[in-house]
RNA sequence: GCUCCCUUCGUCUAGUGGUUAGGACGUUGCCCUCUCACGGCAGUAACAGGGGUUCGAAUCCCCUAGGGAGCGCCA
């Protein structure tokens, strides 16, 4: 049997991560097993959806490179099916027409919630023969003896009360389909055999089961995830309330590589493994090491498997990244050093893009003014001298590499017998303005004779 | 209120009757070192509570507590 899975997010929003855990197990599971991942969109709550979250979500996906088979499918373009099964479920006898005002709704609510009871319809249209003219609604006749269970591929058996559940509108006044009915609907059209969805839709799924056997087709798979929590407290993730969307982390520096890794193992695991490439994930994920309970977001872990891409992943694919990171920061590069050669510089001093790109200003334009600190411990009289000795003799380099720079440095520190860091400090902060940097035979390299020249002579100007 | 789901170090997790309860992030100390880092080594810290079942429970059962979800003409 070939494999259907789909995400299915409302357009009310952008992509945030606990959204994308889920597309991203959905795809695992699908590419694991070589088969169809379709994106559907219910944009039927039509006062809440939006275009620009469409996009949203869709460029969320991109970014992580979660591609689907099948769709987008709009919900909101599927009213007329909808529409045709409701009259079909009628005509079956399955489904009623029910007048019920919301008055009398809300009175029959409070009344039951008084007696300690569960809140739910009490049948009174159900079983009326003779339509009335006036406004109805459509309900389906839920089965009300029995109960109804099923094998869900992380909770295992669950098993509901007919008698808990009640008989839903599937259509509502003005003949549109609700959720619970046009999932079912959609589900069924579009060959789903794996619901892979979050853990709030535990109590959803007796019913929209119901309803698949009114239906006579078959009942998907359901496999439901826990829901994320926010870092630190126990509140569940959610859109407002500061909410991290999946292009923030993008716009904070975040490398797909590492989004992934570290959604993937919230809630899954292969044993002790931390690090997993995309296609190892494909390899390994189970829905059966799917963990029941939440977890808790950790920047602190993200940033670390972030920085681990950082330096593991091919320089020049990092580097792409970076530019768009420079080009966010208006960091002009043209007349500076190879992206591919900063990151390899620097990638092990940077948790984020963000912040590489940050770091790597220097390289590129002239810093607006010296740490005051580092300015007043090592631009000092003393100091100047070594550095009008070390620009002498670089002055005189040609071959403008790294271990040139090295060697020249190492053998003023030895005719001075002075540490490499009396030296390389006083140079740093030349150079760059502050006292971090890669190390300082690199960072020239990178910086270039000319700027390095331009600045070594601009400090002991300065000093003089 | 009713129904359902969840509960191993601060966090992510391994573990499916017998382990000194393992790994990772964080954190602490040491080493390395031209700065910042990276790296290496060592340490820290958990089975929510209470009853059973069993020769033996983190693992199986029950209860309690705590957290979450649903009970909509929202999705």
């Amino acid at each position: 049997m070939l494999v259907r899975t789909r995400f299915a997010p409302s357009p009310t929003g952008f992509l945030h991560i606990g959204g994308a855990r889920t597309a991203l197990f959905c795809w695992l599971y699908t590419r694991r097993h070589h088969g169809k991942f379709i994106l559907r969109i219910e944009d039927t709550d039509l006062v809440r959806s939006t275009p620009e979250s469409v996009q949203a979500i869709l460029d969320g996906m991109a970014f992580l490179g979660l591609d689907y088979d099948e769709g987008p499918f709009y919900q909101t373009q599927r009213i007329e099916r909808y529409k045709q099964v409701v009259q079909q479920l009628l005509d079956e006898g399955k489904a009623y027409r029910c007048y019920c005002s919301k008055e009398r709704l809300e009175a029959l609510r409070e009344c039951q919630l008084a007696a300690k009871e569960k809140p739910r319809y009490d049948q009174a249209c159900r079983n009326l023969v003779e339509f009335k003219n006036c406004p109805y609604v459509i309900r389906f006749k839920n089965p009300d003896k029995g109960e109804v269970s099923f094998k869900d591929l992380v909770h295992g058996e669950l098993t509901f009360k007919n008698s808990e559940l009640d008989d839903l509108v599937i259509a509502r006044g003005d003949g549109m389909p609700t959720y619970n009915f046009s999932v079912v609907v959609d589900d069924m059209d579009m060959g789903i055999t794996h619901v892979i969805r979050g853990d709030g839709h535990i109590n959803n799924t007796p019913r929209q089961i119901n309803i698949f056997k009114a239906l006579n087709v078959k009942i998907p798979v359901f496999a439901h995830l826990p829901e994320i929590l926010e870092e630190g407290g126990k509140q569940k993730l959610s859109k407002r309330r500061g909410a991290a969307s999946v292009m923030q982390y993008r716009d904070d520096g975040f490398l797909p590589q590492a989004l992934l890794n570290y959604l993937v193992r919230l809630g899954w695991s292969h044993g002790d493994q931390e690090i997993f490439s995309a296609d190892e994930m494909i390899q390994y994920f189970d829905l059966k090491k799917v963990h029941s309970s939440p977890a808790a977001l950790n920047q602190q872990k993200l940033l670390w498997l972030n920085q681990h891409y950082l330096k593991s992943l091919n320089p020049e694919e990092v580097a792409k990244h970076l530019k768009w990171h420079m080009d966010d920061q208006i960091i002009d590069i043209t007349s500076g050093p190879d992206l591919t050669e900063v990151v390899k510089a620097q990638a092990e001093r940077c948790k984020t893009l963000k912040e590489m790109a940050e770091k790597s200003r220097y390289f590129y334009e002239d810093f607006k003014a010296y740490d005051e600190k580092a300015a007043k411990k090592f631009l000092t009289p003393q100091t100047l001298e070594i550095l009008q000795l070390i620009y002498n003799q670089l002055e005189e380099v040609i071959s403008w590499k790294a271990e040139k720079i090295h060697e020249i440095i190492t053998k003023a520190s030895e005719r001075l017998e002075l540490n490499l860091g009396k030296i390389a400090q006083p140079i740093r902060v030349a150079v760059t303005g502050g006292t971090i940097s890669p190390p300082i035979d690199v960072t020239l390299e990178l910086l270039g004779r000319e700027k390095t020249l331009e600045r070594l002579h601009r400090a002991i100007e300065r000093g003089l």
